[in-house]
DNA sequence: TTGAAAGCGGACTAATCAAGTCCTATTTAG
DNA sequence: CTAAATAGGACTTGATTAGTCCGCTTTCAA
């Protein structure tokens, strides 16, 4: 929250942070409706950045809504069903070890063919895809 | 290389990229020495960038150099004792998947105790670690 | 039927960081 | 003593993340 000089790779973006405490607040919270208001005031997240995150964890169908006056939040599934890999992805989109990696991107690195470190990292790469796909929101509580 | 508008999180640095081509330019060349002019021109990176990651690597003690005419690196031991993640801590320091994980800095946060994900993601945190503990240079060929 | 409370979402700003450059030592062989 | 190499500080730039602002739509209830 303060955090100046911050560190490096390997991270998780303050967004994933952010969706991975409301998540858990809303599983906590289940099955009241939850709004991002409350989530904000109680969690410490900001307003306006907490409600994007949340819109688009509804545009994955991660969470459903329903708006209005007493409108809210709902996880759209089980926590033991929404993994961490999907939550990332619905909020950072498509991400790899290398930029390369990413599907749509192949040829945009000038070194390709000549790179030295492609299938080994390719496989590096699974293994951390494997790791998130491992690991659920309940797996945070 | 060329890369616009690249993605996401989960991310080598381009440091830890040409790192990593780098150990593996010299490891095949073992035991020649190597320059960072030769190394710049077969692998194609910046020579400056590249000068510093070697110098990096140097004072972390994962190559050794000679200095002068004829100078160059080498490695300091051999690849399969070359840790991933002893390289990625070389060149981009300590890094942990959110800010409060790392050593020195836990006061920073502003939750902290009241943070609801930091156990879970401790545990994630030291899976990741593992992953990268695992793999050596000699995996990299 | 209207106003307040909620979600929806685009556009913008600010701060941070990675990537890359530049410049000047220092070391050493020939 | 000069050229080729490592060593390393300081800086610039551009991209990306984090955060803000503003207006719209939906729904409920007085």
């Amino acid at each position: 929250m303060i955090s100046p000089l911050s560190s490096k790779m390997i991270r998780f973006s303050k967004k994933v942070e952010y969706a991975l405490m409301a998540l858990k607040f809303i599983s906590a919270s289940n099955p009241r409706l939850v709004t991002a208001r409350e989530i904000s005031d109680k969690v410490n997240i900001p307003y306006d950045l907490l409600s994007k995150i949340l819109q688009r964890l509804k545009s994955e169908k991660i969470l459903s809504s329903t708006q209005g006056t007493h409108g809210g939040y709902l996880l759209a599934s089980s926590p033991d069903k929404i993994f961490l890999y999907e939550i990332m992805r619905a909020i950072d989109g498509d991400r790899a070890l290398t930029e390369c990696l990413i599907s749509g991107k192949e040829g945009e690195c000038g070194l390709e063919d000549s790179c030295s470190i492609k299938s080994p990292v390719t496989k590096l790469q699974k293994e951390v895809e494997e790791l998130f796909k491992s690991k659920t929101i309940s797996d945070f509580v």
